[in-house]
DNA sequence: AGTATAAGCTAATAGGCATTAGCTGTCAAG
DNA sequence: CTTGACAGCTAATGCCTATTAGCTTATACT
């Protein structure tokens, strides 16, 4: 990796424990393995490698995004992939999408950042509310209005069952960016959550 | 209000807006009305001003907790308070929950505060966690579990029905801190899942 | 009345910070 | 072989920061 991305990554597991203000270039560049004054060679200030963080973030979203077509479009094709297996898949996408927002390593990193910077400016409020509340939502809020579409589930608001299932998953995600420690409780309780989500919302099956 | 308790105050106003790091000392006098160097008539150091308000804060938040028996022993009052009015009074317990979360003066602040430093170190993780995650599931738990015992609720796992109900209402408060102009969509949602959760655990009302 | 204490001020100090200037070596292109 | 761009370095600059010293004033106690 150059010495350029290199930089990038460094601020970003800095920024995400410490926070910007509390980072200083002399210690990005430590980290980095040269001098606080090379790392102008690559970046014009401070605040423009936290630039560079942020687009290099937001482009790495965007694939994610729409790989899994999870901005918005049609998650028809992952609707698909319930109408046959019911609970297990609904508990492995739960899970899926937990441990893939926790332990990718830049994702979170990323998160953790946002989390200590939201307040700072509007924008990026906005960005991580987009990327941890709204596009969440309105994803699950799809598939699960296809899923009663299909009559597999309960014909409820499919906004407010998008918060069921997706308010406790992530409740236990910021729990576990402040205390990884208690990952394997946070899993237990996700399964289990989502084992009674289906139950309830799941047609057909009596309680 | 005497200085020293008008320095604590402006100064988690500045700290819930930009991080413990952003604000100077000078700053904090600014908003005060004083000088910098006068702060240290009141407080030795910028640091022991932080102290000041953490344990300002936990005091607090113990009394709001002792007055409400959020902490634990028993929540059994307010259990009765349900046994007859139902669906009214579990929503007005929520939005009476989330609305003084999100505007009480010093409990909104200090949210915010250690929303930006909780990564800082494992003290004020522990707090927040505490404040935000392990008492109110605690203690919507043992409520749960106290209309499912008294044959009003099903019989379901108190701490998963726990985290069904306070986790929206922790997204959206979340929200809310961030980008305060939603709140009416925010409780707008809150009173819908409040409303779904009823008519989902309640016994003896078909669906 | 006199004195001590509290709470403010200005001026100063010392360290840390981001950033710039200007030098050196490396390496690829002409 | 030379030249020029690149990426590193040291040294320096100037600003900002927390904190201290020491002075002044007012209030409260004896």
């Amino acid at each position: 990796m150059n010495t350029k991305s290199r930089i990038l990554d460094a601020s970003l597991t800095l920024f995400s424990e410490k926070g910007y203000h509390s980072v200083s270039v002399a210690e990005i560049a430590d980290a980095v393995g040269i001098k606080a004054p090379s790392l102008y060679k690559h970046y014009k200030s401070k605040r423009d490698i936290f630039d560079g963080i942020l687009s290099e973030m937001q482009i790495r979203y965007e694939k994610q995004t729409a790989a899994l077509q999870m901005n918005g479009s049609n998650p028809a094709a992952d609707a698909g992939i319930f109408s046959s297996v019911s609970e297990d898949a609904l508990i492995h996408m739960g899970i899926g999408l937990f441990t893939y927002f926790l332990h990718d390593d830049y994702v979170c990193r990323f998160r953790k950042m946002l989390t200590i910077e939201q307040f700072h400016d509007a924008e990026l409020a906005a960005l991580y509310t987009k990327q941890y509340t709204d596009d969440p939502l309105s994803y699950q809020s799809q598939i699960l209005s296809m899923l009663s579409v299909c009559g597999l589930f309960r014909d409820a608001k499919p906004d407010i069952m998008a918060l069921h299932f997706y308010a406790p998953l992530y409740l236990l995600l910021t729990l576990c960016d402040r205390e990884p420690e208690r990952e394997p409780d946070a899993l237990c309780l996700l399964e289990q959550h989502i084992r009674q989500f289906n139950q309830i919302y799941k047609k057909g099956i009596s309680q």
